[in-house]
DNA sequence: CCTTCGGTGAAACAAAGTTGCATAGAACGC
DNA sequence: GCGTTCTATGCAACTTTGTTTCACCGAAGG
C-alpha cells in the first residue's frame, strides 16, 4: 500500500474508451448500491456465471470505469456533523493559478468535494467539519489567507437528504 | 433484499450513540479507502485479529455508522459526462412543502445529491446527465413544472477535481 | 469450410469471511 | 481483598466467496 492518495479518489486516467454492454451495466449498477453483493448473486440477477461475473469486474477496474470501492460512512458518527457548500470567486484566473487553488483545495481533508465549474463562482466545494468553529478557521486558513479568492458564499446543510455518488446506469 | 433504495443511500435511522474508540477510527479509514481490503489486512494494520476487525466491523454496520458499501464509477464511462450544481429558491417554506420537495428532488435518478440548507438558497442539487438537453430537459421538469419554485441557479463543472464522501477520522 | 478469437460455464482451487470456544482484563458487589 | 460478571479478544475449525483452469460454443474472416 504505497499508493499516494491525498485523500478522496484519485480520479485516475480516463477511462479507456471501453463498450460497455447491458450485462457490465447491470453490474455495474448493483455495485453502486452494494459493492458487497456475492458475484454467483450478481451472476443469477444477469444471468451469468461468477467466473463471468468477476472477469467483468475486473476488466472494468483496471480500465477505469469503477474507480474504488468504498465505505460510506455515517459523518455524525465520527462528529463531523456540519456539511458546509462554499462558492469561491478567484481573482485571476490563469491556468496556473486555477491549477493552483485545485491543489490546494484538494490537500485540506475537510475537504469532501471539489468542482471547478462555470457560472457566478470558479469553485465549489463541500466541506465537513466537527463545528462552526471548526469551519472558521478552515476559511481563515483557506480564502482569508489565500490572496487569490475574491469572495466566497456559504450555504450550511440543515439536511443532508440525499447522498451519493451512484450514476444512473440506463442506457436511455 | 428486499430494501427499497430510492437509488442514492437511505441515509437510515441516527446512528446510535456509538462510542468509537481508536480501534473503530482506523478500521473506518482504512474502509473509507478501500472497503475489499481483507480483515486479516486490517487486522495487522490496527493490531487485532481478524474476527475482532469483523465483530466492529458488523457492529458499526448495524449502529448505522457504515451506511453502505458502494463502488465508485467514473460517469464517462456510462456517458454521463456532465455535472451540474443548481441552488433552488422555493417560494414557500412551509415545513409540508419543503417534505414535498425533498421527496421530488430525491426521487429523480440523475439528482445524486441533495442537501437542505441556509442561506441565499434553500435546496442544492448536485446533477449528472448525459448532456446538456437532457439537463434542459430535466430543468423542465423538475423546476419550471414545479410552482413551488422561484429562482434557480446553475453551474456547470469543468472539471470534478476531488470527489468523495471520505469524512476526517481524526479525533482532532 | 476451416481458423481464430472473444467469451462462456463447470469444476477445482485458493483465499477470505464467519463462528464457537476458551481466556484475559475491567468494573462491580460483597 | 476476593469472587462474579461482562466485554472483548485470539485461536482454530468451518463456511462462503473469489479465483483460476480448461474445454467448449458461436461469430467474424480468410
Amino acid at each position: 500500500m504505497q499508493l499516494c492518495f491525498t485523500e478522496g479518489f484519485p480520479l485516475p486516467q480516463p477511462s479507456k474508451s471501453t463498450v460497455l454492454d447491458t450485462f457490465d451495466r447491470k453490474i455495474l449498477d448493483i455495485l453502486q448500491r452494494d459493492n458487497t453483493t456475492p458475484q454467483r448473486t450478481i451472476g443469477e440477477a444477469v444471468n451469468l456465471s461468477a467466473p463471468a461475473v468477476q472477469r467483468r469486474i475486473k476488466r472494468m477496474t483496471t480500465d477505469g470505469v469503477i474507480q474504488a470501492n468504498v465505505a460510506v460512512i455515517d459523518p455524525d458518527a465520527l462528529g463531523q456533523a456540519i456539511t458546509i457548500f462554499v462558492e469561491v470567486e478567484v481573482i485571476s484566473e490563469t491556468a496556473a493559478q486555477i491549477e493552483q487553488a485545485k491543489r490546494e483545495f484538494s490537500a485540506v481533508p475537510e475537504v469532501q468535494q471539489c468542482y471547478y465549474v462555470t457560472g457566478a463562482a470558479d469553485f465549489i466545494l463541500i466541506i465537513v467539519v466537527p463545528s462552526m468553529a471548526d469551519y472558521e478557521a478552515l476559511t481563515r486558513r483557506l480564502f482569508f489567507g489565500n490572496n487569490n479568492v475574491k469572495r466566497f458564499r456559504t450555504f450550511v446543510a440543515m439536511d443532508r437528504v440525499k447522498v451519493g455518488l451512484s450514476v444512473p446506469t440506463s442506457t436511455a
